[in-house]
DNA sequence: TTAAATATGACTGATATAGTCATGTTTGAA
DNA sequence: TTCAAACATGACTATATCAGTCATATTTAA
């Protein structure tokens, strides 16, 4: 019922992220417009880990929740607007499809109660339920 | 963002517990008055493992969710009506408090970034959200 | 006294996590 | 053409958590 380390890391850098180029596109700092910033940065400012920012940035690219610019002067910087991105659309970068079971999955079928489960035909209810509660907080939200 | 398996039997041995003494107190394999039932005939129903079935019980027992009578002719039964249970209560007893960051409890000051971290405000409003999401799903309604 | 049933703690193997290290790739500028 | 900045990626490892078993109380009605 927690969310991992790297899924709160993950939260943690968008929002800092979103504080950079989330909104008008002036970098707080400077007052100057900013559009990109960088892993290293983001990682000096919340206190992540720099590998372990790096590594999550990677992922949020390939989600698509970031994009990012190779070579000298180059950085990331959000895909979409922080009003757009949702904590359940990090959480889910990070960690895979929100679902309290894995049971849910029909690929996986790893459960040693399966198929005399009376409770499995619920929980499409419940997950859907969540992931809504998640997907109704956005990033600019977090960073108001 | 998983529950842990722990959990999750908890969900199908209430849920099962329910079907012998949730609704009119009638045993569905017997026809019988039955109030009572045991953690091993749960255990059994359920393909949970039984010594694990029996610390679950006894969880549940203490978070009140359960009454248990020892000695002959013992046994357990729902502390109240299903319908009175919810999903959230269940996950509780188990794994504690739902909040999907450490940091919302204030005894617990092992987060590296907090005092810098500018998202923490923010999770209580969150945690709020997906306890109303859970809170709402009553074990009367997992075994209709 | 005995057997049924719950109560509780110690121990352990398996698994997942998260962090580090090492190295590769791309690209603009000097 | 060379160099350095910045992202890309995989291998490895220490740690923590989990879930299950074993062993042993404790309670109570018959």
């Amino acid at each position: 019922m927690r969310l991992s380390n790297l899924a709160d890391y993950a939260i943690v850098l968008m929002s800092a992220a979103a504080r950079h180029c989330g909104g008008a596109g002036l970098d707080p700092a400077t007052g100057k417009q900013r559009m990109r910033t960088s892993a290293a940065t983001l990682a000096d400012e919340t206190g992540v880990p720099g590998a372990t920012a790096h590594k999550l940035v990677h992922t949020l690219v390939r989600a698509g929740l970031l994009k990012s610019v190779r070579g000298v002067g180059g950085g990331i910087k959000l895909a979409r607007p922080a009003a757009a991105i949702s904590v359940a659309d990090i959480i889910e970068a990070v960690e895979g499809p929100i679902a309290l079971t894995a049971c849910v999955d029909s690929a996986r079928h790893d459960c040693a109660l399966e198929g005399s489960c009376r409770v499995r035909p619920h929980w499409a209810i419940i997950n859907a339920s969540m992931r809504g509660a998640l997907g109704g907080v956005s990033l600019a939200g977090l960073t108001r």
